[in-house]
DNA sequence: GTTCGCCTTGGGCACCCGCCCAATAACGAG
DNA sequence: CTCGTTATTGGGCGGGTGCCCAAGGCGAAC
């Protein structure tokens, strides 16, 4: 049996769970308290307990599945050898979501809350910008021209076609991959 | 002074541009009646007496906007002569909005909402597909390859460059245009 | 076994929600 | 003018909200 810490470590964790599930189904500002501590299984108490307020319940949640996403996209990119294999396994990454699961939800969500509150705005940048220049030092090294900002588009390209995405399903990364190509066509 | 059917129309009018503003402040399953009666000046229960619920306000509100702005950044890319007018006529269209402004965030929230709502993801596809084709036609008349592709990829990208300009006003269609032009690269 | 401290519960409080509705005001037709 | 229609108001109802808190459960230390 699990020791008394680990059980709350684990009440924990199926709290975020539970709030990034209803995220996706329902909006950020629609995830209610009694309705995270029901599909955790839990009462409805415990949420007060193990977190100050909702609000920080879902910044908590949503925070930690970003970086969990975007470690995974981009760790991989890092060791591409060149432009080819990097540009396979981002789009193999953005196939990975469909734009309607909760992943992908949660990522659009968070960027519009983040526009809504200061202190989650700024989180939510440092991850942005953090992709950012992973991505950047990538195109660096297949010798892209003006690496920066075809970064800033490839990762907007990439969120916008998850969300288009999710109003139309055949819109996927595979298929946009030739055209995409084309944003590392520019060499110096 | 203007006639009955006049002022309510006006009111209409007026309680469809306070959902719009209450949309992009406060995210969209969070307007209410009563900000929206407040902001538009009237009393909360003509709400109900002009519109049959709060959603269909919100709908109502959201998808005539959406119609407008596209028109807007469409119509006169239908007259553009070439690849290059297009492109600036597109991004100066991007450019009209800061990704923190109502008409940027009910954009975004409306195609969130959308997945929530079956009839509101039709209508809301239904506009996105019609941009997408207009788009299309214009890339046939330049001669690029793959203009279905392309055509998606850019609706994903500007969307997604709003997006991302929400957390980062440095970014804009402007500084991206390098870029995005490459994607029209691509001859027959 | 006793005690202590963390975990957990569900009810309660004050507040806000969408929507309804009776009362009233404003206005156009005759 | 009168009258009937339309527009408008604000209070009320049932219900849901975040957060608090008194009460108890329960494992660990001794």
């Amino acid at each position: 049996m699990a020791t008394t810490a680990e059980k709350g470590e684990q009440v924990r964790h199926r709290l975020r769970r539970a709030a990034v599930e209803l995220i996706a189904e329902r909006g950020w500002r629609a995830v209610t308290t009694r309705a995270v501590a029901e599909r955790a299984g839990v009462g409805q108490g415990l949420v007060h307990y193990h977190f100050t307020s909702v609000e920080a319940l879902l910044r908590e949640a949503a925070l930690g599945l970003m970086r969990a996403v975007v470690e995974q996209a981009a760790e991989p990119m890092d060791r591409a050898a060149g432009a080819d294999e990097g540009m396979r396994l981002l789009l193999g990454a953005l196939d990975a979501h469909t734009g309607t699961d909760p992943a992908s939800l949660v990522f659009l969500e968070t960027y519009l809350a983040a526009g809504r509150d200061a202190a989650l705005g700024g989180e939510v940048r440092g991850i942005v910008v953090a992709f950012r220049e992973r991505t950047t030092r990538w195109l660096e090294r297949c010798g892209t021209a003006e690496p920066e900002r075809t970064a800033a588009v490839l990762a907007a390209a990439v969120d916008g076609l998850l969300l288009h995405r999710g109003l139309d399903p055949s819109l996927t990364g595979g298929s946009a991959r030739p055209v995409l190509e084309r944003l590392l066509g520019g060499r110096r």
